[in-house]
Formats: C-alpha cells, structure tokens, sequence
RNA sequence: CGGGGCGUGGCGCAGCCUGGCUAGCGCGCCUGCUUUGGGAGCAGGAAGUCGGAGGUUCGAAUCCUCUCGCCCCGACCA
C-alpha cells in the first residue's frame, strides 16, 4: 500500500475532548473518527488492525473447534421478552419499532446474542448425540452506554466475538470452557497483549464459573485484586479477603459513652467532629434481604460489597433500606444507626474486620447522637457464623491464597468466559434428549471478547510520547519503507524494487511515497507506530546498505542492500510469530 | 440521572467579563521561489451562518432566555 494512495489524517495536535492515551494516540494516528458520542469510524489503518485482532480471534476460535456463523444485528423484541431481558436492560437495549404494511414490528439491536442463538439451538439441537458443539460470531453489538467515553473503549456501537457452548452435563460444559479459556490465552499471547485472568463473580453454577480477562491499564474502568506473589486474581466484586489478621488488639476497653453529633451523619462528618478516625468507626448498613431488614457492620473506611451480602445471607435480591424503614428499625433517622440499642431485632452480620476493633464509634440509633467506647462482646453479640467477608477488598488485604497482600489494580476487560448453565436454554425451551429419553435443558457457557478493546487495551499499554507502538500481529503494517528523496532515482528505484519484493513475500508494507521532509515522515512514522522501518536514502546508498529500525529501539540498523528483503521478510516472519521483540523491550521499560 | 467544563475556517486556540469599523493567531491546505536525514524559510492565497433558535440594543461571537452537541467526575454497566 502506497501511503499517497491511502486515506491516512494523522494529527499534529490533540484533538479537545480526548483524554487518555489510546484515544487520543488512535484519532491522531488517523486510525479511528468521531462520529457521535460513542460512535466511531474505523479509518483505513485502524480497520486494518480491527481486522487482524479479528482474524487472530477467527484463527483461535476455529482452532478450538468452535463453529462460526453471523447472527442478525436487528432482533424481534419478543425474543427479549421471553428471558425478561427487556427489563434486564432497561435503556441500554436499543429498542424501536418498523412499520410493515398495516402493522408496526418491535425490534430490539442486539447488545448480545444469547436469545439469538438459544432460539436456533432450541429449533435444531434435540439430541444428547449432536453435542457439545460451541457457535461463534463477530459482529457488530448495541447498547445503549448511559455514558460511552475513552474514546473505543466503551461506545454503543462494537465489535465483539460471542460464543456460546451447548452441553449436556456440567462435566463436558468444563471441557468447552476450558477450550475456551485456553484459546483466549493464546489470542491475547499472539496479540502481544499483557493480560490477566480474573475471577469474576461466579453465575448460577457457582465455583470457578466466570473468568474476566483483564489488560492492567491505569485508565481501565474495572478494578482487579491481584497477588503479586501467588498470582491470584478477581474482579473487586468477587475478590476475596484473607482471613489473618483477625485477633483483637491487646487493649483496655474504654467505656461506652453517648456524644452529642449534630447533624454528623456521615463518617467523614462524625470522624471530623469527634476527632477519631474512620477506621475505628462501625459502619451499621440497613438493607432488605428479599423484602426482610438486616444490619450489615462494616468497619467505617471500608466498602460493602452487595454480592458478598447477598450470598452471605442467602438472598435472591438485596438493597439498601429506604429511609422509613430506616427510622422504624434503628429509632433514628438515617447516619445514625448502630449495632447497640436498636429499636428492633433483626438479624446482625458483621465483616470480619469487626473482630479486630476495639473502643468503635458508631451510632447510637438516636437523632443526632453516636456513641464511643463500643466493643464487641460486650455491648453487642453476635453469633461466630455471622462473622464474614462482606466487603470489596482494599490495597494491602492478606490474600486468600498465600501469605502475601492484594494490590488493587485498575483495568480493562477484554474477555469474559462464562458458565451460564440453563437459564437461556429453559426460557427458550432448548431442551434435549437423552440416551434413557430424558428431557433436559441444554446447558450453555458463554465466551466474548471485545475486539475494538484490543487495540484500545494495547494502544493504552504500549506506546511512547512519539506515538503508538505495535507488536507486529496487530500493526495496520508489518514494514514501513521510507523513501528519504521521492524526486532521487537512485533512491525510488531501490525503493520500488524492494516494495515489490517485500510484498512478493507476502510482508504486509507500506510505503510511505509522499514528496515531504524527512521530519515529517520519520514524526509520521513513530505516531502510527510500524513496527519495522525502513529508510532507503541517497546517504546509505552509496555504501549499498539501507536503514532498519523497530519501533521501540531507539538506534537503527545498517544493513546490506543485497540481501535485504530476506533478511527484513525474515525478521517480520519470527516476530509475527512470537512477538518476542516486542515482549522483551516492553520487560524492558517496565 | 446528579456535578463540572467546552462549542469561534479541517485541527488546536485567543477574543466574550467591560457589546462598536473588514473576527484574529498557530498548525494544516493551495500557488511560486529557495530549501531538503527528525514536523523548513520567504512571498502570495483559499477557507468561518462565531453550535442552533428567540430576545435586548442603533449595533451581539460578546448580554439574557431556551435548545442541541461534545468532554470530564460520580451513579450505572448483560
């Protein structure tokens, strides 16, 4: 591809609105342009790389032995209906309505495929013997995002690789999973893609159900804990707390006392007030269990995490409180409850870190009032079962695997493989027959990956100030040739032979034949991020050698003229394959 | 959905508070000459309903009202 003949707006400034790295770095390097909030067009270079993280998912895919087919991005509504995902999405689900005739005809852009695929299975797979079989698409997804930003990392409109597996025991749902699981590895290592696997919070089968693969990036919307030592990974709502640290310190308890805290219902405002920190404070949540209040005790600076409350206490549903049923369970309004004294007994659950404090602060289940001196034991009880992990884990938590302590991580999430078991396949009447003529649901997993979140991810983890910096599987180019005088014969000869060459071994190259300086080209260069550069000029000519140069060294290479094609389609083959370089210079800066 | 910010040639911005001649600047673009190994110099040029609507005024990019769009923080996120 000849650079004049392409369609490459590269920017010398950012443009106002983007942020972060990779949205800034993909509208400056002409890959993708704003359309709309959310919305982007994929420009020459950027389908480019669009197209070879898909091709490397289609390759993995297939190697899995999954089996693709395109479902329609326009769904009948009435699909949604029968899985009550209408409601499950709410906004997000792109709804409208087409006139036909005399009639209008709900339809619904898919941001998902399950109800898609589950009906066709449910038409075609009857028998235990047409299984397992796991489906695959990439295609374009819908949602409606309440707020798209970062550029492509959140829009309403992306491209995804869903796949879906159908099974007929739990055990051969483990085996398509794990094929799964293993074929995402290998796409993300081919991909040059620094990742990690994440438990996720875990569906209806329960265990090590739900794996996120997340990309370690300042700027990722999800927060991972993560074991530097053991290498335990999970999403923050699934992350689990170690249980050291549990004894009580070895100190005198103070007296309870009862202090005045007008208007002070918040911990940062008692905490300011009293001159106590938020660690000693007793958080004192209420919340509705299936329509029943419970208190959940949290220690004041931690977090309460909502699915940990709701498996703890073996709940379909919880919530916190309204107001009223607030004042009539403690006595107080809301900012004043606590586990001493309050108006009605309903059932306590504390996070474990209560075992460890001592002389607490918290409410006093009166307007207006907290009170000091609180410990637990002796001014309130609660059975040994009721003592559990309930809340999201912090930077510095034992980890629940080894001896170690959790790091907090922000990042983002590429993949997700998942057990869904039968909840699509009963809804949808996907059911099966076994070999004693049983009929059971079929049971399903699911697999996506974000293809436009690869780019986004390693554009965000690897570039420099000058610009991007690909590995060469996802590089819009694998060689740039750099022509240093267009107007020179000698040079351009040179250069046409080896472009002709190049592409003659199958080296995706572009040649950069614009008539500008150098500076510009070489600028140009380090922004769109090729991961081989090479420059043919009159000065290295005269010895008969040309110039080459990976993207992330920073000195070039003079090599031979004679030999060269060889020598460069040799280079990009090894690296295409392992994308060793690219590994070892990112080891390098860290 | 709460909070904040921004809309002025293709891109980035100034001007607005304190209304006043042909609305500026940098980059990019076009022409010519000179240059030519890391975003060239000089000269000339094209290009803007100042997001939109309404209002105030002799006069609005500037003041007022409404509206649309975009971005950031938070809430939300199959």
């Amino acid at each position: 591809m000849r650079w004049t003949q392409n369609f490459i707006p590269t920017m010398k400034e950012t443009p106002e609105g983007a942020e972060i790295p990779s949205h800034v770095l993909m509208l400056r390097a002409g890959l993708i342009n704003q359309v709309m909030a959310g919305a982007y067009t994929y420009l020459p270079l950027g389908l480019r790389s669009l197209r070879k993280a898909e091709r490397i998912v289609r390759e993995q895919m297939d190697a899995a032995g999954a089996v693709e087919l395109l479902m329609p991005a326009i769904t009948p509504l009435s699909l949604w209906e029968r899985t009550g995902r209408v409601e499950a999405f709410g906004d997000v689900l792109i709804q409208f309505a087409v006139r036909r005739q005399n009639r209008k005809v709900p339809m619904a852009l898919g941001p998902t495929h399950e109800e898609v695929i589950t009906d066709l299975v449910s038409r075609h797979l009857s028998s235990y013997r047409q299984m397992p079989i796991t489906l695959y698409q990439i295609q374009n997804k819908f949602r409606n995002e309440e707020r798209p930003r970062f550029g492509v990392l959140r829009t309403s409109e992306f491209l995804m690789k869903d796949a879906y597996s159908f099974n007929t025991s739990v055990e051969s749902l483990d085996e398509s999973y794990d094929a799964m699981y293993e074929a995402y590895c290998r796409i993300f290592d081919r991909c040059g893609i620094e990742y990690l696997p994440v438990e996720a919070e875990s569906g209806p089968i329960g265990g090590d159900a739900s794996c996120e693969f997340m990309i370690p990036a300042d700027n990722g919307e999800d927060t991972v804990a993560h074991c530097p030592d053991c290498g335990y990974a999970a999403n923050l709502e699934r992350a689990e707390v170690g249980t050291r640290d549990c004894a009580p310190p070895d100190v005198p308890l103070d007296e309870i006392k009862k202090v005045d805290t007008p208007e002070a219902g918040t911990i940062a405002q008692v905490t300011a007030l009293l001159g106590c920190k938020a660690e000693q404070m007793i958080k004192t949540l209420i919340y509705m269990a299936d329509a029943q209040p419970i208190a959940v005790l949290l220690r004041g600076d931690r977090e309460a995490n909502e699915a940990k409350i709701r498996r703890a206490v073996d709940a379909e549903q919880i919530e916190l409180a309204e107001p009223d049923v607030i004042q009539k369970v403690t006595g107080a309004p809301v900012g004043f409850a606590g586990p001493v004294g309050m108006a009605e007994k309903i059932p306590l659950w504390a996070d474990r870190d209560l075992l460890r404090m001592r002389n607490c602060v918290t409410g006093a289940n009166e307007v207006d009032t907290h009170l000091t001196g609180v410990n637990l034991g002796r001014d309130f009880q609660l059975p040994d079962d009721r003592f559990v992990d309930l809340r999201n884990a912090d930077e510095g938590d034992p980890c629940p695997r080894c001896s170690s302590r959790l790091t907090l991580r922000h990042a983002i999430e590429v993949g997700h493989v998942f057990k869904l078991g039968t909840k699509y396949s009963e809804a949808l009447g996907a059911r099966f027959l076994d070999a004693e003529e049983q009929l059971h649901p079929i049971i399903m997993g699911c697999y996506g990956i974000g293809i436009n979140r690869i780019l986004a991810g390693l554009v965000e983890t690897s570039h420099d100030k000058a610009g991007i910096i690909w590995p060469v599987a996802l590089a819009p180019h694998e060689v740039l040739l750099l022509p240093m005088k267009v107007t020179d014969e000698t040079t351009m000869e040179a250069t046409e032979r080896l472009y002709a060459q190049l592409r003659e071994a199958s080296i995706d190259v572009l040649l950069d034949d614009r008539d500008a300086r150098a500076g510009v080209k070489f600028n140009d260069a380090d922004l769109i991020g090729i991961p081989l550069r090479v420059v043919i000029g009159p000065r290295g000519l005269k010895e008969d050698k040309l110039e080459i140069k990976w993207r992330w060294d920073s000195e070039p290479e003079m090599i031979a003229l004679d030999g060269a094609v060889e020598q460069i389609a040799d280079l990009i083959r090894e690296e295409r394959n392992t994308a060793a370089r690219f590994r070892a210079q990112r080891g390098n800066a860290g």
